[in-house]
DNA sequence: GGATTGACATACGAGATGTATGCCAATATC
DNA sequence: GATATTGGCATACATCTCGTATGTCAATCC
């Protein structure tokens, strides 16, 4: 317990109270937790959180980083299974109306941190997960697979197609159907963008 | 001042406190606005706001519900003076992403809102203006100018769009130039949504 | 091995919300 | 027309939360 004892105590406890916020956060929302509460519940004090993000919003912005680099990590994933690059694509997008179903990921990134941080397009972590679309929209263009579009505005109108998408089949009285019908739609307006030449369907 | 004085004056202070509030959320936001500043800036105390609204987040909704049907009423008024049912529709759309872009509307209807009151389809104004977009969108496809799509879920996507976009735009740095991207980029979606016998661009 | 740093806790003050209560004018009743 | 009553709104109070200032103790450094 020498040597590194003091810096790996201090990225425990750091871990604990991103843990704890991240849990209250995606639960009871932000402004619903209390600081005070989430820290007890890691075996600390309102003293470190302060010590180690500043204030409660850098505590947010810290959830955030976590989660958005955790999501790009997956579609990146997905996007690579893929035996095309069209179906990759469509399967990343597909996976990010998924993803923005879980709970956690409505509540805290569409729901909260938009509303104390302000626009996800200006966070610091750039929003990692719309560029990895971006990327992937911009090599299928390379490829010749796209219309002639601003992939920057592609990436931005479909990520907002999709995050609504998620939060109004979240909030539906059939979530299931409602999926479905918000899926076929999305892959409707997903074939629009692919250039005729390439015919077929994904 | 005699018979319906005390009526009156009753609707004239829930009015008061409906303008009060309505301008605190739309200039600091909802979180930072204290009952007790905007109350009194309307001569009033927070018994009235309790007495006419319940909570905060009772006032909040009304805020909603009238800008709400503001925002429908305007977008009726657009798509009623177009030449055509499609450059109606596409008016509509584009005027849509523009009053998404007054800094009220912005932060009340997609920055606060939906963080304090849930997703917004499922607010008790049901998104008026929404069912605006998607009655002149099944109108449209009645008439064949539109591919098979399920309207609602159009509207939907096409929202989700819009209002990113417009959030995107309003907290860009060159907001001009970038409503230009977006602004075409969205014409593109439209046109794809477009029946192609019907060829030629709106 | 003592000085110093710094990670974290504790103590305190400043609002903000929600409720309980009180007051006064407008309406209703006789 | 005078009294009773309702209810619109203000005032007072309790509670909770955040942020800062201060304190403490252990780990690191010389």
């Amino acid at each position: 317990m020498v040597g590194k004892s003091r810096k790996e105590a201090m990225a425990e406890t750091r871990q604990k109270l991103l843990a704890a916020g991240r849990k209250a956060f995606g639960t009871i929302g932000y402004a619903a937790s209390s600081m005070d509460d989430f820290t007890a519940e890691a075996g600390l004090t309102r003293g470190a959180l302060y010590h180690h993000f500043g204030d409660k919003e850098g505590l947010l912005r810290a959830v955030v980083e976590e989660i958005d680099s955790e999501m790009s990590e997956r579609l990146l994933a997905i996007s690579m299974k893929a035996p095309s690059r069209w179906q990759g694509l469509v399967d990343e997008w597909i996976a990010y109306i998924e993803m923005a179903l879980e709970p956690e990921i409505q509540r805290i990134m569409f729901r909260d941190a938009p509303a104390v941080l302000g626009d996800p397009s200006q966070w610091p972590s750039a929003n990692a997960c719309i560029m990895a679309l971006k990327t992937n929209l911009d090599a299928a263009k390379t490829e010749g697979q796209l219309i002639d579009v601003d992939t920057e505005v592609a990436a931005r109108l479909i990520n907002g197609a999709s995050s609504h998408a998620a939060t109004w089949i979240a909030s539906a009285d059939d979530p299931e159907a409602t999926s479905k019908r918000a899926v076929a739609g999305f892959r409707l307006l997903l074939e629009s963008l692919r250039k005729p030449d390439h015919g077929g369907t994904a």
